[in-house]
DNA sequence: TTGCAACTAGAGAGGTCTCTCTAGTTCATG
DNA sequence: CATGAACTAGAGAGACCTCTCTAGTTGCAA
């Protein structure tokens, strides 16, 4: 019944992401979106009704498809499982480059102009929560103490991935064995 | 010769600071750091030609100043020395924690507003270069691989650093404890 | 005393951005 | 056809920011 789609939520949250990409978070604003896919800026804001929950989306969908992947990978709760995680997240960062740099390069605070709001605040919250839940299930499957899996399997690799994409390069196959071995040794309860 | 200075350019970094971290990137402008040191604009833009080399000074002092106590503890080369290097990435966060939390929460780019300035790059870089160099170094007096010494030394405190700052805490000397442990456990060639 | 360099002071030009508002378009449906 | 929901379009008010510019102040040195 309505006026046929004309510029797609997509193209716009592509075109945030690629603005933060190529001059940081004050380079996304709405003006800049409406240029670079040639809506107006009626139609963003049909959309986005503020500039703050038009990049938080483009954020929070790159987040999605992260956790997404992550989770799966964590799924069948054990000690091998938890190191394939770990591994996971830097062939994710391989498969999905401008994704993974949003998030690595940008915390969802950075991309905000004022505070957050209450429905972005949910949204993250919730993504937070079902990570939660994976790594303690885990845990309690592995006999792993928590901070010990949160060192090995979330901070680790996410210290690895940011580091190997600094430069827009992507992560090696070399950067994946080290980084599976320094999981599976913090892993091991008792080294030797 | 000149007139007495009533505002100093410590002042204003250490203003610039406080506003990133309060408030984000976009919360240190110019007018904001004159507000909250009582400077004119005239005068702070005596000291700094444009708002982004001011809040780039504050970030390159941060730095500069972390860089400083972590080549000073990887100083003899050995692995002894990169594990307590690793530790002391702890140690300087906790004794210094409004600049450690603009490194860990801010890149360098998040905090301008355009490009960054050649002079800025260069200061930037040079700091990228010496500790490229002290730890080439240690990974040739060591024997330990480069990418492996990285993970330990580098990705490793990086994790745990971010983790502990991100709600405001202060790392505990279990954190560094834990993090020895793990930093040895990774730098050890053959574990058992 | 005079000169001068470093500094303070703040008004305001000019720019960019957000967000609103009015007006119009399109098309499945009754 | 006529209606109305979803959408497009873009002008512009108002806010905020950067940076410049003029005008002055201060205190050492000659």
């Amino acid at each position: 019944m309505p006026q046929p789609v004309k510029h797609s939520i997509e193209a716009m949250l592509d075109a945030a992401r690629a603005l933060v990409l190529a001059g940081g978070p004050a380079a996304a604003s709405a003006r800049a979106v409406c240029q670079a896919t040639g809506a107006s800026s009626g139609s963003v804001y049909h959309r986005f009704p503020r500039r703050d929950d038009l990049v938080a989306a483009a954020w929070l969908r790159a987040q999605d498809r992260f956790l997404h992947a992550y989770l799966d990978a964590l799924e069948p709760a054990s000690a091998e499982a938890a190191a394939h995680a770990a591994v996971s997240v830097l062939t994710w960062c391989g498969a999905h480059p401008e994704d993974a740099a949003l998030l690595l390069r940008h915390s969802l605070r950075d991309l905000l102009r004022g505070d957050i709001s209450p429905a972005l605040a949910a949204r993250a919250e919730a993504d937070r929560q079902a990570l939660d839940a994976a790594l303690t299930a885990t845990a309690a499957a592995t006999g792993i103490a928590l901070p010990d899996l949160i060192l090995a399997v979330v901070d680790l690799p996410y210290a690895v991935a940011r580091r190997t994409l600094r430069d827009g390069a992507t992560p090696t196959p070399a950067d994946a064995a080290a980084l599976h071995r320094a999981a599976t040794l913090l892993l091991a309860d008792r080294p030797c």
